[in-house]
DNA sequence: ATAGCCTTGATT
DNA sequence: AATCAAGGCTAT
């Protein structure tokens, strides 16, 4: 396939990724072709951009290296305390403070407001709540309050009243079932995964609040009760979670059923649906960056925030402000439907809208995975290999999610300012079509049904990106760890949405896996038209179809 | 009884 | 081999 200077020219419009997509193709299939030097030259330029963002970003930090090293870190100070107060004969706790330990208020005990030394029990506790917890299950101990069972355990109470400093370690979230009947030493037990996801949220936190510190300056202009708010936020919750797309169609050549003026959005009723300029706006009131990182839920100014609505949790607000502006979506589509036309004046039977606006919204699909978060700092071949493998699904979520959050009944809602009677985009006597349409229509209606809200779709986009079940990244362990820090995100925002404990983030990733089922429907559908050569040559579309079905 | 440190052993 | 969350030991 050659690259002509019109298609390049069009090109430098959107994205120089999907440059970089067809110069893999071109690799792969005409390599002779990838020396065409205007090509060439937006690669380099491409590359040297691609340098330049990444370099700019640091790497996140590795949260199981993070950790054993703030242990070793405590070992030390607790060494250092303990010669230290030897020698001045005092007690370790205070000293502690003055030897220049960061304490880190994430480490609290939350029990006792101690120092964590681990997790223990499920939770990350002290030592001495994880001695007293052990006590006294192995003990089958029980204790009464000669209060009214409200006392207040911190470090120099906590030995006041047993009875409530137990109903605390249980509040907490510390588990019975941890402590062995047997009394095995050493191994590890099924709390193991646990831990793990909680690391990741717990990194993700962290990760989002050091992004802030870049913006802010300096995490430490932090008030004492905006980091405590930070350190209370993220406890474990006992959940279970599952591992486990269109509307193509025949067309008549013209846009004009896309181009009429006059239906402004609507479903957007949920305080989630909004618009991200609304994002925007939420989120400069908030100390200018993400909204809800530094919320104090006992503080005036943040009650005010959370006022608005459900606390969206840091990282799926960073999703949201990746979410390409939908007006000017709307206005690329249109430029190019145009466009095309008018290409296509001479001969209007190759012209066939529906495929342009597919190719369109995939190459907006690639434009917004490479300047999100995170996937900007994958290597381009790691980039490649996971939009080579997931574009269908980000492709199908994206026409789906625009019925549920602003479509009608009934309609297919492609432009903002017009939504097309279904039957006027697909009179056809296609089978495949009938049952593709079909399909996801009753996959926007379960959505409705479900009101999936913007938060929840910006994370489900991140979760297909990050796949890794994508074979031979280089980055694996990375792409692993994102999608852990995107389901804890998605999980802890269903939390505070919904009143069903995880069964609405456990019905979200049901409703992945029927996504994929969908689109790999559509895949094989576009790929069968593509084989009769019924897609137009020399797009985006076309290329994703002949990578993916190269490397299978 | 408490709590800091040590030992153990499955998992990575 | 390193990790780390269990249980164990023991000075207070």
């Amino acid at each position: 396939m050659l690259v002509n200077t019109q298609k390049l020219v069009y090109m430098e419009n959107h994205i120089l990724l999907v440059i970089i997509i067809c110069n893999n193709c071109y690799i792969n299939i005409k390599r002779k072709e990838m020396m065409c030097c205007k090509f060439s030259h937006i690669i380099r330029l491409y590359e040297r951009e691609y340098i330049r963002t990444t370099e700019t970003v640091p790497p996140p930090q590795d949260d199981e290296m993070m950790v054993s090293e703030r242990r070793r870190a405590r070992r030390e100070t607790r060494r250092w305390t303990c010669s230290h107060s030897a020698a001045a004969g005092s007690t370790g706790g205070t000293v502690r403070m003055e030897c220049g330990y960061d304490v880190d208020v994430e480490e609290m005990c939350p029990v006792c407001g101690d120092n964590v030394s681990g997790y223990h029990y499920g939770v990350l506790t002290c030592e001495s709540c994880k001695g007293f917890f052990k006590r006294t299950v192995q003990n089958n101990k029980t204790y009464s309050c000669v209060e009214n069972q409200q006392c207040s355990i911190d470090k120099a109470q906590r030995k006041r009243c047993a009875f409530c400093r137990f109903q605390k370690c249980l509040h907490a979230g510390m588990r019975l079932e941890a402590v062995r009947a047997n009394r095995m030493r050493g191994g590890r037990n099924k709390f193991g995964p646990m831990y793990k996801r909680d690391r990741a949220l717990k990194q993700q936190k962290k990760a989002l609040i050091q992004a802030g510190g870049f913006r802010l300056g300096n995490t430490s202009c932090l008030n004492a009760s905006q980091q405590k708010a930070v350190a209370l936020t993220g406890n474990i919750h006992s959940v279970t979670i599952l591992h486990g797309t269109p509307l193509d169609t025949d067309q008549p050549s013209s846009v004009s059923f896309l181009l009429p003026p006059g239906v402004a959005p609507h479903h957007c009723s949920s305080p989630s649906n909004l618009h991200k300029s609304e994002i925007s706006k939420s989120c400069a009131d908030s100390s200018g960056f993400a909204a809800g990182i530094f919320i104090d839920p006992y503080d005036s100014y943040s009650r005010l925030v959370i006022s608005r609505g459900p606390r969206v949790p840091p990282l799926v607000m960073e999703f949201l402000r990746c979410d390409p502006d939908e007006l000017q979506l709307q206005n690329k589509i249109i430029t190019r439907l145009q466009q095309e036309e008018s290409n296509c004046q001479r001969d209007p039977n190759i012209f066939n809208p529906v495929f342009v606006l597919v190719d369109q919204l995939l190459c907006s699909i690639v434009e917004w995975a490479r300047t999100s978060i995170f996937f900007k700092q994958l290597q381009v071949n790691d980039q490649m290999k996971l939009l080579h493998c997931c574009w269908s699904d980000l492709l199908v979520l994206d026409i789906i999610s625009k019925q549920v959050l602003y479509g009608r009944e009934g309609s297919l809602y492609l432009v903002s300012w017009h939504q097309s009677e279904l039957s006027d985009i697909a009179p056809h006597n296609d089978p495949a079509v009938d049952s593709l349409t079909q399909r996801g229509h009753q996959f926007v209606e379960k959505l409705r049904i479900l009101r999936v809200d913007r938060p929840e779709f910006a994370c489900i986009k991140f979760l297909i990106l990050f796949n890794p079940d994508v074979k031979e990244l280089e980055d694996h362990r990375f792409v692993e760890k994102m999608q852990e820090q995107t389901e804890g995100a998605l999980l802890e925002y269903t939390l505070t949405t919904s009143s069903e404990s995880s069964g609405r983030f456990t019905h979200l990733l049901l409703c992945l896996s029927e996504l994929r089922s969908l689109s790999a429907q559509m895949e094989d559908y576009l790929y069968s038209r593509h084989l009769s050569g019924a897609l137009p040559r020399n797009n985006l579309l076309n290329e994703m179809l002949h990578a993916k079905h190269s490397w299978t």
